[in-house]
DNA sequence: ATGTAGTGGGAATGCGCTTTCCCAAACAGC
DNA sequence: GCTGTTTGGGAAAGCGCATTCCCACTACAT
């Protein structure tokens, strides 16, 4: 028994398909209510549960949103899958997952597997890459979200724009503002740290890395701070191990040749996320070394379920869930733009917010990332 | 511009558009090269997408795979959706995913939805429960999911059947040994203590917990020890947190009773999923307490992103990305049914393996989660 | 030369629904 | 009593595609 139709409903009601469907589904005229129960009441016997498919096809939208992520296991896209899931419920649309690795090659796939699927909006939540090898790749994708949008779909890029992308409508962009952030957080740390920096970060390219790289760098420019020497890795947790093996060496030498273990010889080290800076404290522990005896470590993204790690991170807290809400409203077909603050009643239907460089911007809520130095430079508990 | 349909290719390369169809889309009768290559072009220089409403539609099949989990951001199903995710990548299949809290009424509300767009199969990963409030949505689900499956499709879900589903085709259990992992557990942690035991579980009802208690108690029993007393909390981190309050109490108390702080009296918590032994742990030490110097704790499920917690938590490694691969295989058109071991290439291309109270019963490669018994004893590093 | 199988293409139908258009009835106004 | 206007329902035309059936044609054997 495939499952019942308008068809069958409308015939066991006694009504035309059109009028069955009038009822069934919200459309502008509403039939007698006699005739409504009727056919309700049929639906309900018959268990009806009306085509999706079918419908997107009739009116050409689907009620899916597209989000694409690196890995939805990692804590970062997770906490931004729960806001774009929220936000999603509120438009009473469904998300249509898709992870990618990071690879624009697999990201242009996926946009167009939700093109094909007439997804309303596409969400892209991994950072973008200027990397060389990736150059043609991206090229392809930023072709193929120019198509989508220009087809009338509407897209929420979280940090970046795209690169290459120039869609007019319907092109959003989630501003995060790392490199502010990276600063502040910097800053911070250099008014009670008078040793040296190090900074683990992400390949060469990687937008997110980049910006919390130059942030650092240049918070502790601003503190009157030497800059940083710069360690690149991976951008995950294997990545700040393989780090923090190094450093671990390093740090053993410098104590090797201050002939003491304690001193101001100690790192202060910056992880450009807190899943790199949990890689970077394990391998530092594995070599025996103690945080923060033997060197301090902060993070960046404020990850909640790491949050009760001991000693604690010292990192900055990104509202995830919420950028995630942001970027899905962003795309909602009513959304206002700009970001209205409390005085901004300023709305404007239109597709996009303030322009920049070609592409419509989205000003959320300045997006208030908090700086906690957690009690990093306590003793472990 | 609307995207670009099958006819307007056929068209413009001077085909039919069943020839076009044929050409582009997997059809049995391949066209003639030359033809071929005009309608590869045409559609090319148009930029076609074929529209996966329609196709479905067409073909009453949607290329769809529901995932129902509780929160995505909770690193337990974040795990479970990555492996479902490979799986459906596997089987050219896009991920269609919903959130429900762990409400059986948002659970059914999904699958419905989930039914409305013929999503080829549906993987339910949140634990049943049957706690007397739900009764009523309880059936509600069960009777949506056999709607679901007498129509065709076909559901999988993670560790318990869903109370009152009597589908008989296209079910599929995916059994997780909970109870005999946590019987394990007991055992190991026994034999190298010889205090007192607590269990933090979750409420009364969620299976999962009940039976992980319950092995947890049986393990306790068969290493000749007491049963150990049982704190009732939710299932997630503020749970843990909240027992964890009330057991540092009662450890401070004992403490002052045999006036040493060390001694015999000190008690192994066992807190029925990591995420919990984590807000438990860091109540302990919000309390002044040590671990493992006033206590010692142990979780389950070995979270990924947990592993580098210090003091290391004793845990039950679930392989839980394996569970969602093999939950989604289950569901898949020719998923071999009963587990095949090495020995067992006795696939049977039934939709169901062996049956089990009316269900179908998918026995995974006996799933070998592993008792591990981290550092929890030694000092925090 | 004739019949048969096989091949490659098109016409047409239907998937389940929405929506426009049309028509009949009921109603108002003068 | 008539026209003009609403109201409430049905008929039918798609939405974009897969697929079945049908037809023209070729290749081969007889």
């Amino acid at each position: 028994m495939a499952a019942s139709t308008l068809t069958e409903v409308a015939r066991l009601a006694g009504v035309s398909p059109a009028t069955a469907s009038r009822v069934l589904n919200g459309s502008a005229r509403k039939p007698g209510p006699d005739i409504a129960d009727r056919v309700r009441q049929a639906a309900d016997s018959l268990g009806y549960i009306p085509n999706a498919q079918a419908q997107g096809l009739a009116k050409s939208s689907s009620g899916l949103i597209g989000l694409i992520v690196h890995d939805i296991a990692d804590p970062y896209f997770a906490a931004i899958a729960r806001g774009v899931q929220e936000a999603a419920r509120e438009q009473r649309k469904m998300v249509l997952l898709a992870t990618t690795g990071g690879a624009p090659a697999e990201e242009k796939e996926a946009v167009a597997a939700f093109a094909a699927r007439r997804a309303d909006s596409i969400v892209i939540a991994g950072s973008r890459s200027s990397r060389p090898e990736n150059l043609e790749d991206n090229a392809e994708l930023a072709a193929e979200l120019d198509r989508y949008c220009r087809n009338g779909g509407r897209v929420a890029v979280v940090g970046h724009p795209v690169v290459g992308a120039t869609a007019e409508e319907g092109y959003h962009v989630v501003a995060v503002p790392n490199q502010e952030l990276a600063a502040a957080l910097a800053g911070k740390l250099a008014s009670g740290w008078d040793g040296d920096f190090v900074i683990i970060g992400g390949p060469e390219g990687l937008f997110t890395s980049d910006d919390r790289v130059r942030g650092f760098q240049e918070g502790l420019a601003a503190a009157g701070r030497q800059p940083a020497d710069i360690l690149r890795t991976a951008f995950n947790r294997a990545g700040g191990y393989e780090a923090g093996l190094k450093l671990a060496g390093l740090i053993k030498e410098r104590q090797a040749e201050s002939g003491d273990a304690a001193g101001g010889t100690r790192l202060c080290i910056f992880a450009v996320n807190d899943v790199m800076a949990i890689g970077a404290t394990a391998a530092l522990r594995s070599q025996g070394l103690r945080i923060p005896r033997d060197a301090i470590i902060a993070g960046f993204d404020d990850i909640e379920t790491l949050r009760d790690f001991r000693p604690a991170l010292s990192t900055v807290r990104l509202p995830l869930e919420e950028i995630g809400r942001l970027a899905t409203r962003a795309t909602a077909p009513g959304a206002l733009a700009a970001g209205g603050g409390p005085e901004g009643e300023s709305r404007d239907a239109g597709t996009g917010g303030t322009e920049k460089g070609g592409a419509a911007v989205v000003q959320p809520h300045p997006i208030t990332g908090e700086v906690t130095l957690r009690r990093s430079t306590e003793t472990a508990a």
